[in-house]
DNA sequence: CAGTACCTACTACATACACAGTAGCTCTCA
DNA sequence: TGAGAGCTACTGTGTATGTAGTAGGTACTG
């Protein structure tokens, strides 16, 4: 199993638009682009074949175009994504991070109250004997 | 005020130490660098000279070294960054943020109990009525 | 005073990134 | 059947980034 490449910024982008909606085209990824950046199409394009080569994302033909999706999971690159981020940012202390990401984050009651709900459930899988003995399954 | 460049990862990094450990020496940075890569001095001097050019950082002799300081406040930086982080990578659910960000966290007890605190508040923050100008459009 | 230890300024450079153009293929439809 | 639309492969390029070397200054130290 290769080593991954820790992605840029645009691929950061991609990766979390197929995340969220499935396999898509370049042009449909192009348009759903998070940040408003007018874009040639080949220039997403170019990106998402380099990406392909990192073994970041993989295609298949279908239909005209091919459909692009990624090769590697959510949890795969947002683990040590997020674990930079806390660690070099913020020099270790996750709470901070949450604190910034609260100041900027707009939610609403409901979507607090998701977050509490998380929280519950994050405290409660924390090791319920003080013993670790949690299942993960590869 | 001239518009702030976004600054790198590195100079994130050099940036947080110096909020974190106050005013430094290039050495002293160079030591505390988060991420535990060699480096060398001048590979450090060289980046903070840049962002001096850049306005995030600034100095003054102290001694036989120069001592380095923010030139721009955390929220200033963290703000936009966090913003960032939520559209480009969550496509703006900030609570998937929150969520991978806490999966990733280790918090202890004590910790959780903190951000449930600023949860608190910053439900309590937020619009007791809409009286913030906020801006809807149909 | 010579030596050395540490600092800064300046310069250099490989690489990665984001971006986009060109050429060529394929399918459709008028 | 040929013109056009849309796709892909390939190539090119400006710039930022991270890295570090060299030269030269300053100060302490024996």
């Amino acid at each position: 199993m290769m080593k991954i490449e820790k992605p840029s910024e645009l691929e950061m982008q991609i990766l979390g638009t197929l995340w969220r909606s499935g396999p898509l085209t370049v042009r449909e990824v192009l348009t759903l682009l998070p940040d408003e950046k007018k874009r040639a199409y080949t220039s997403v394009l170019s990106v998402m074949q380099v990406m392909e080569k990192k073994g970041l994302l993989d295609r298949s033909r279908e239909g005209l175009a091919d459909r692009w999706r990624p090769r590697v999971k959510e949890s795969q690159i947002l683990g040590p994504f997020m674990k930079r981020l806390i660690s070099n940012i913020f020099g270790g202390e996750a709470s901070s991070a949450m604190q910034c990401l609260l100041k900027e984050a707009e939610l609403d009651r409901e979507q607090i109250d998701e977050i509490r709900k998380l929280l519950d459930e994050h405290q409660n899988a924390e090791k319920p004997q003080s013993a670790k003995k949690r299942e993960e399954k590869p």
